[in-house]
DNA sequence: CGGTATCCACAGAGATACTG
DNA sequence: CAGTATCTCTGTGGATACCG
């Protein structure tokens, strides 16, 4: 049981694949967070600090938790400096890189379809107004 | 105030576009089952209960929550024949079309790396064995 | 700077029972 | 058949404080 308070679920599930395939990347990179955060590594290696700054409403739990997920699944890559101050960067390794396009074609889904589903909402909150 | 008990936050919020667009996609199909249903419907229409059927361990009301959130985002047609014992019919639209082939390159991309991600779990977890 | 350690709240999801 | 209505529980994620 290497389960522990900082790192839960996230990193500790999801050993054998026993479910279907499609839950398992779900599984990887449906949190919350972990887009944004390989999509914030798009270009080059970020620090710590960096992508805490751009990645808007993340805290410093979630975002170590992240990472480290990320960098178990071999998505990330995290390397530390032995310096003082700590110096520790990410960037993501070649089969991160992989995700991420894919990544980067949902985003390019959204901001093309953002208007189309705006309407359909308006749409479908005319057709059924009050009932549910 | 739409919000109810059986239709929740999933389909409540995000009427507006606040957020960065990729969490905006992520809201939309990032939840437990949004994938799943998609991707069921590949092969043309199911039936309430063929779904029910098909997506192993979703629960009934996960499934009616799941199916009205993505019938609202017009990503899925929901079709009531008017007979008795009733007859609904899901498939999915124009537009959830082009978001399930987005989908199906993930699921491929799991398919290809589930391997890749394996090994890099038994290899972190040899590296950074008890810590944490 | 780059984390850990705790505690806690709340939304998401499950189980069960009932219905047009 | 295709849902609703509740009740409950769990895990995700937030807040805060401290550390090498």
């Amino acid at each position: 049981m290497r389960k522990t308070a900082l790192i839960p679920a996230s990193v500790t599930r999801g050993e054998p694949q026993q479910r279907c395939l499609a839950r398992d990347v779900f599984d990887r990179i449906g949190d919350k967070w972990s887009v944004e955060v390989i999509y914030n590594l798009t270009e080059g290696t970020r620090r710590f600090t960096e992508l805490r700054r751009e990645i808007d409403g993340i805290s410093q739990r979630m975002l170590t938790v992240t990472l480290r997920a990320l960098e178990r699944d071999g998505i990330v890559r995290r390397t530390v400096f032995p310096v003082v101050p700590p110096r520790v960067e990410y960037e993501l390794t070649p089969l991160g890189e992989t995700l991420r396009s894919l990544i980067g074609a949902l985003v390019d889904w959204s901001t093309e379809h953002t208007a189309d589903v705006d309407a359909a909402r308006l749409d479908y909150d005319r057709r059924v107004p009050e009932t549910l």
